[in-house]
DNA sequence: CAATTTAATGACCCATCGGTCATTAGTCAA
DNA sequence: TTGACTAATGACCGATGGGTCATTAAATTG
């Protein structure tokens, strides 16, 4: 696990490497463990150090998993929400390039495990339950807000679709990927024409017929 | 927490009473607490009686969670998959009257806790894991999927959604009551609002308009 | 009222793990 | 080369909690 590792030496002063690699070591194990049950031991043989050297860089066990929110949400919520700005077609268009997006993002990076252990494990840590709110979900909201406030502009949107909740749109692609994180192996799912299914499904749902 | 006591005892013999006790016991401290983080001396506590008793009736701390997945959940996953075959009348009708049932289940019982613990925890018991799946999940994505095909034998079903994923139909249910459980009280939604809006979606993305 | 059975107890054992800190060693300036 | 600085170490501490078992006492039987 170790990277850049000089083969000689006992001891590597990499002052500016460790917070990366020890986040990156401890994201892995979370994955497979959940956050109570991965050791900071652990976490720090999987990033070549010994466990002393990961509270030079975090403070708690709690500090690194806040650190881990924002390294993995801040700046992929960012595009995100600039996606759909300065989107120019129709809203059908949009909301399977928005839909894509988001499944790439849940499906093919390791996102998901901090909505996961949040979900198991949130009730300890009501300030990152708040952290994760702050950074992830109203970011998307309002994401998702935008794409529908704009098909009712460009007059695309069902009547009476207007101030429909915005979870709404991306529940389906949330659960299959907790449900892939879950059921992995024994009951995989064909994510590609999950996928598919799903915006057929809320185009047909959400735009009006004649703008599919 | 002690449910019959009679107070004169220090020592109540209860054989028949304790296994339900425990397992009610644990489940409301596993929602609040989470699985690993829950003591078994708490557990014990709750249900009004020594940590060593629990013992008696449960051989181990998964062995409890077993026996709360078939608790809470084989009897009313038979119930969910006799209201569809005995129902008569239009797929719009038996649509919302399923899913209504659904949303009561999930967000009226504690039905959640079980996956919630399994979502941040289940990769120490991949046993639980696929006892879940077969008593859950199974029953349940054959009910939809006799749903399904009721449409489409009725007519009522738009091209091209006979294989549609079964998953997609409940996913905003399953997300609305982990949501409840994670943000409650900080961003509480308007389930009532949410659950409409769903049934809305699905009978427009599912059903001809005809059908309507 | 013994004698027997067994439900219930809780002190105890021991492995685990988050966090600390005195010690070691890599680096660099003088 | 040496001294100062500080990144890195890992033995250690203290708390925690799953699981055990010798002991206690409630019920039952004759």
């Amino acid at each position: 696990m170790t990277r850049d590792a000089e083969p000689g030496k006992k001891r590597q002063r990499r002052k500016d490497a460790r917070p990366q690699e020890i986040l990156d070591a401890a994201m892995v194990l979370w994955a497979e463990r959940g956050f109570a049950a991965t050791r900071l031991d652990d976490v720090a043989k999987a990033a070549g150090i010994a466990k002393g050297t990961v509270y030079l860089y975090y403070a708690s066990k709690e500090a690194l998993f806040e650190a881990a929110i924002q390294d993995r949400l801040v700046s992929v919520m960012r595009e995100h929400q600039g996606l759909s700005q300065s989107f120019e077609g129709s809203s059908a268009e949009l909301l399977t390039l928005f839909l894509n997006t988001v499944y790439a993002r849940l499906l093919k990076t390791d996102a998901v495990t901090l909505l996961k252990v949040l979900i198991g494990e949130g009730h300890h840590f009501p300030d990152l339950v708040k952290l994760y709110r702050e950074v992830a979900i109203e970011t998307g909201m309002a994401a998702i807000g935008f794409i529908v406030k704009r098909a009712q502009a460009r007059g695309e949107l069902r009547d009476g679709m207007s101030d429909l909740d915005a979870r709404l749109i991306i529940a389906p692609a949330i659960m299959a990927a907790i449900w892939q994180s879950v059921f992995a192996g024994e009951d995989a799912m064909d994510t590609d024409a999950f996928m598919n299914d799903h915006i057929h499904l809320i185009r047909q749902g959400l735009l009006k017929p004649d703008a599919l």
